[in-house]
This record gives structure tokens, C-alpha cells and sequence, in this order.
DNA sequence: GCGAATTCGGTTACTATATAACGCGGGTGC
DNA sequence: GCACCCGCGTTATATAGTAACCGAATTCGC
């Protein structure tokens, strides 16, 4: 891609906005939390809570479920990560790294509205921010007295890598 | 309630309703399969899987997991049921009753695209059909060149009915 | 009628995902 | 020092989902 800048670089840069969200917010990046933060960063694609766990297992021999879900449990409330329900899965966000220069007021992450795109061949996720779809859905749920307090959108099919490698035809399965 | 029809009259009529859907289509709508549709129409709210099985049990007393997961497919394949990611949880398709006037010639349910609203405080889960919403992550996705295969729209908040009950300020926790 | 192929579902065993409950140690305030 | 909260280790368990094997019933071909 045109990025000017490796994963590793990025990588810090995420971590450094991370420790400097928790910072302002009073919310303590602990170490554990970090190496958990950093496991769902360097990954191409949203982990399973357990295999983080594996992965933390090097650094932390002792770690057990709760270890690795409490941690978790932390960074989506600082609104870091995101989980894709449909993947049983977590994902760095998107927008973490960002600072939209004002303060939502509610003590943690600014939980925005996103969507996310799974491809179902290569296991990519997009995380999209797009307010038509926002704005529709907070309409429907007007529309029925409804007050929207977190919406999940996600969406399987085929990126444009894989749709263009032909994978429209075949879906992750090797040719007959 | 204004409806004038009580819950039991619904229910045959859904079953009826699957039973001439799986007719015309081929499928097999056994005593098991109808079974588990009776019991994932017949509650007010998504089921587990596990509830599922817990209530077969009465039934059936054999019945294990694979017993209910398996009905559950077929249900899910023939577009009668939808399953609730954020609660993996399962309930009936609200459009499942209606016949659209045509085939969409996949042999199997339409998988028509739809919406969750759970709600928090009751458990209730409104299900709606928005064309807005629909295309909004349509365009969304082929703005970014992904093809769409299922979308998975689901939130979380207040009914009208708990809102009005004042569920605002408690959210089902009881008063200090 | 007989066997092959298919479908449905019973059964056992297992993997994966998530949480409850208890306890310890380190900070902070007094 | 002591009470308190928080982070986290630890054990155990709950919940969700699948794999693999088997037998009964049906259908198909002969």
C-alpha cells in the first residue's frame, strides 16, 4: 500500500496515543494491558481471546483466561479495540490513534459508530466510519421509539484483493 | 397488547406458514426441526442454544447439543429463524410468515436483510427490514470495492416501552 | 427383494468462548 | 499500622459450538 511507514512504526505510534488517551483519562495502561494491546495491534487480523492468550503465554507464563479478558474488557472500555461479534474477536480501532480534539465527556473511549467488513476468504477486516449508515440506522430506531445505545455492524463477503485474485469464484477453496 | 390475536394463534400460523415455505422448496421439515421453531417462536425473547436444548429436553429427553445446532442450520438455511450475534442467541424471522410473491431461486430462505434492536433493559428484540440502512452499508462497501454476502446489523439500547417506564435513568437495575 | 446411497438424528467426546469466586500484594489516605 | 481499592494470579465452572461415529428410515437402481 502507499503508507510511507511499516507496521512496527505505526504500531508505536498506536501505542504511544494509547498511553497518552489513558493518560488524560485517568485510566492506567498497566503493562499487561499494553502487551494485550499490542498483541491485537501487530496482528493482520482480529484474534480470538484465546489466541492472545497463547501469544501472551510467551511473555507471561501464567496467564489464564480472565488474565487476557479482563485486559481486554479494559481496552474496550477505553475504547482501543473493538470487538467483531461474529468473529468472536478482537481488532485494534481505527480511530484510537486519532485525537478528534474535543472530549466526549463520559470518562472513556469515545466508543464512534463503525462498521466492519470481514473478508471471508482472506480473513481481512476493514473497520469503516461511515455516517450514512450511522445516520439510517439512528433514523430506523427513531422511527420505532427506539434510543440506540451501541450498534454493531458487521458485513462478510470479499475485499477488493480477493475479488480481483478471482476469489469471487472459488471463496477460499482450492481450485477442483 | 392491541393485536387481536393472541401468541398461540400467531405460532400456528408461522408453523403453517414454515411448513408450506419448506413444501414448495423442497426441504424437510421434520418433527424435530419443528420442534425447535415451535420453541424459538414461542418465546418472547432470543434463545440460546442451550436454553433451546434445556426446553427440548421435555420433549425429548435424549437430545444433546448436536440435536438442537442441527436443527438450528436448518432453520438458519431456510431463513425461518435469524440468530442474534451480540447475544448468540436464536429467534424467529419475523418475515419467515410472509410470502414475498416470488422465488429468489437459492433453493433455500431469502436471507432478506434486516436489523436487531435489543433492548437492554427488557431483553426484547425488535426486528426491522430498512431499506436505508441496507443500502447505506451497500454503498458503503462498494465505495471501498467490498462485496457484500451477509450483513449483520444488530444494537443495543431502550424500547419504547422501557424508555417510557422510566428505564432511562435505571436501565433495569433496581432503584437505590 | 436386495444392496447402495442419502438423510436424519442419537450418542460420545471434545474444542472454543467466557465468567465466577477467591485471594494476594501493592498503592493511597489517614 | 490499617482500611480500602485496584490489578492480577489462580482455580473452577459455565456457556457455546463441533467432530466423529453409528444406526434407522427412505429412496433409487437393478
Amino acid at each position: 500500500m502507499a503508507a510511507g511507514q511499516g507496521r512496527a512504526t505505526e504500531m508505536t505510534h498506536a501505542l504511544a496515543a494509547a498511553e497518552a488517551r489513558c493518560l488524560r483519562s485517568g485510566a492506567q495502561l498497566t503493562e499487561l494491558r499494553r502487551q494485550v494491546l499490542a498483541l491485537v495491534l501487530e496482528a493482520d487480523q482480529p484474534l480470538g481471546a484465546y489466541a492472545l492468550l497463547d501469544r501472551l503465554k510467551a511473555q507471561r507464563p501464567g496467564a489464564a483466561p480472565p488474565t487476557v479478558y479482563r485486559a481486554l474488557d479494559f481496552l474496550l472500555e477505553q475504547g482501543l479495540i473493538h470487538k467483531v461479534e461474529r468473529l468472536n474477536a478482537f481488532i485494534g480501532c481505527v480511530e484510537a490513534g486519532h485525537d478528534h480534539g474535543h472530549d466526549h465527556g463520559h470518562g472513556h473511549g469515545h466508543a464512534h459508530d463503525h462498521q466492519f467488513l470481514i473478508c471471508g476468504s482472506c480473513g481481512a477486516t476493514i473497520e469503516l466510519s461511515d455516517h450514512a449508515v450511522a445516520h439510517a440506522l439512528a433514523d430506523a430506531a427513531r422511527r420505532v421509539g427506539f434510543q440506540l445505545r451501541k450498534t454493531t455492524v458487521e458485513a462478510e463477503g470479499l475485499c477488493a484483493a480477493c475479488l480481483a485474485a478471482g476469489a469471487g469464484a472459488t471463496v477460499a477453496a482450492s481450485p477442483g
